[in-house]
Order: structure tokens, then C-alpha cells, then sequence
DNA sequence: GCACAAAAGTGCAACGAGTCAACTAAGCTA
DNA sequence: TAGCTTAGTTGACTCGTTGCACTTTTGTGC
């Protein structure tokens, strides 16, 4: 009789994978991203460098732990959309309910600043989101029965996929985002001065 | 009298600039970026590996020995536009006319080949665009009054900067350039399809 | 012409990220 | 119990990158 569906094995694999990343994530947010070793991560974790490595890519992939299923949800979005909603309109809603709430969290503000703070990391967020550009792009194709790589749907992709990055740091994250979509559904237009 | 303007000193400084640069492209083309370490290049190029980093900031940077006046070439696209041209159209002739020639020189095959084949320079390379995200946002802005921050002057500066990485590879380049433009233009589009 | 400061270059040692191979130990399966 | 699998250890190694102390070259003021 096990406890549950999975082993004991599987479990404590996933408790030093957790005891890694939050040691890491500790430490970035004590002492800096750049002022903390992989061996200092490890000795705090209490296992050795070369496992750390066995559970994360990288240094940078220890502070995002959860980027999972970012991109089956992309492509969900679009292919499960609501019958009559556009493309462009699935999309807007899901950047809406899916990464303003995650980026707005409270607890996330000195998570953020470490972000922020380390170009590094900037970089890394970045290209976590547009690594996904490639799928978006052929799920928007597959809407409407076009090549994988016909070049409109990778723009959109791409264009939509720059959107959080553009957004951040903005006071109002819902108009931002409600205004880079509208550059994509209108088409750019001069801003309104004075 | 000196021959030239320019002192021996930056002469012999920029003989051995080059060396380096010469060695490291060579080297990278024979064996491949991941096959060849930066002792190898100070090797090749009779200096040590001190040297090498005094003259260029990074491995990478070895690679894209000319990236200079981009930027000042873009903000005068924008701010010296002929009168009348709207900035988008002066965004896309300048796209048009530096970046196609340099895409399509026929002796950058195999350099093409190189940074396409390494994930590192590819990221590196799309980074040396969208690095002029910021001033570029700023001349934009400029051009109509609006604050240097405006979120779509900001939005149009690095949507624009990433049409070459998504226009490279096509078959056609000008008529994907045109194709992304007129996107940002008049809006997204449903491709046509049948 | 000469002394002197700045700059260019060298050599060496070191640090941190990441890899590799050989090994130990624990859990799973029969 | 025996035997396979796999997480984890250990230690040595590569490579990019930096810092430091030192020598050589060059430009400049005297």
C-alpha cells in the first residue's frame, strides 16, 4: 500500500529539488544574485554543486522555478477559444487573466525587484517568454489553416509575446496592455499630445 | 609630423584589434563557437588572454566586431525624415535600405550560417538590436512631443526592432519587411489562406 | 634629448559556472 | 535475498572572465 500514486523515490527527489530552490531563492533575495555561488546554494541545501545541476539548467533557472506549462496554456488559449472570439481578442484575455495577476501578486514585489535589478535575470524572463514564440505561432497558423511559419501569425506571436516585457513596470498594467493591443488590432497611431 | 591623425599607438592598438578579431572569426569558421576557446584566439593572435578582453567585452562581441553607429543611425532616420514622411515610413526605408544590403551581401553566407547554427550569437545578435530599444523609443517620442517613456512610442520602438529577427530566413526579405509593416500600419490581418 | 606619466600589453593566479566519470547508497522489483 | 535502477557524491577538469603586479611602449612637458 503507498501512500500515494507516487514513490517514495519521487518524493524525496522532489523535496531536495524544492530544498534547492528555496535555498536559492533565499539567498538571492539576501545577499544578491551575483553574491551567491552555486556552491553556497548547495552547501545550504546541504547537497553537493553537481546536483543542483541535476535538477536545474542553470543558475538562472533556479529563480524560476514554475514556467511550466506557460506555453501549453498559450496555445490553449487560441485553440480553445470561445466560438466568434478573434485571435487577437483570446489572446488579449489571456495575457490579461493569466500575467497580470501573477505579476501584480503582493508577495511578488521583492521577487520582481530581484528581477529587475539583475540583467541577467531580465534577460533570462524575457526569453522565457518569447522561447514560446515558435508554438504560439504555429497555433495561431493552425487557426486559420495557415503554414506554420507563415510570417503574419510569427509576428503576432512575437509581438504579443514582447507584450509583458513592454508592460512591466507601467503604473496601469491592464491599459497598457489593452493599448499594445490595440497597436496590433488598429494598427499604430501618433500619441495624443498636449 | 605625424603621417596621419591618428597616433602610431591607435594604429598598432587597432592592428592588434583586429588580429584578434581576424583570428576569432577564422577559428570559429574552421571548427565552430563552441570548439574554440578564447586561449585559442590569443593563441592564434600572439597576445594573451588578458589582451583579448581588453579589446572586446566578451566572446561574443568577437563575432560582431561592427556594431557602432546603429543607433545613431536609427534616431537619424526618425528625427531627420524627410518632411511630410510619416515615422513609420521612414522606419521601414531605413529597415529597407541598411538592413537588406548588409542580410544579403553574398559573403556573409557563411557568417549568417555561423550565428544562425549557435543559439549563444543568435541571442546575442537579436540583443544588439533591441538594446536601442530605449533610445529609439526616446527619438520616437520625440517626434511627436510625447514623454520619452510613452508606452507606444516604447511599444512601436521595439516592434520595429524586431522585424530582421523575424524577417530573417525568408526567402523574400522586402516583401516580409513590407509584410511586418504593415502590420504595425494598419493592424493584424487573418492570413489568406486557399 | 630626457624624465615621467599614461596607456598597452604580459603573465599568472584565481573565481565561478558548468561538465564528466567513477563511485556509493538508497529505493524498487522479482 | 539478489539485482537493477537511479539520486547523489566526489573530485578533477574546462572555460569564460577578472584582478594584480609587472614590463614595455608612447606621448608630453621640460
Amino acid at each position: 500500500m503507498t501512500v500515494s500514486s507516487i514513490s517514495r523515490r519521487e518524493r524525496k527527489k522532489a523535496a531536495t529539488r524544492q530544498a534547492i530552490a528555496d535555498a536559492a531563492l533565499r539567498l538571492f533575495l539576501e545577499r544578491g544574485y551575483d553574491q551567491v555561488s552555486i556552491r553556497d546554494i548547495a552547501d545550504a541545501a546541504d547537497v553537493s554543486t553537481t546536483t543542483v545541476f541535476k535538477h536545474f539548467t542553470g543558475k538562472e533557472a533556479l529563480v524560476f522555478d514554475e514556467d511550466q506549462d506557460r506555453e501549453a496554456q498559450l496555445i490553449a488559449a487560441v485553440a480553445q477559444r470561445t466560438p466568434g472570439q478573434s485571435v487577437l481578442d483570446a489572446l488579449r484575455r489571456h495575457v490579461l487573466d493569466t500575467w497580470i495577476p501573477i505579476e501584480t501578486h503582493p508577495q511578488r514585489a521583492e521577487f520582481t525587484h530581484l528581477v529587475d535589478s539583475t540583467p541577467e535575470l531580465r534577460a533570462y524572463a524575457e526569453r522565457m517568454w518569447t522561447r514560446h514564440t515558435k508554438a504560439l505561432a504555429a497555433a495561431i497558423a493552425d487557426a486559420f489553416g495557415a503554414d506554420h511559419d507563415d510570417l503574419a501569425c510569427a509576428a503576432l506571436a512575437r509581438y504579443v509575446l514582447e507584450i509583458p516585457a513592454l508592460a512591466r513596470g507601467r503604473h496601469d498594467l491592464q491599459t497598457a496592455v489593452e493599448t499594445i493591443f490595440g497597436i496590433l488590432t488598429h494598427g499604430w497611431r501618433p500619441p495624443i499630445t498636449g
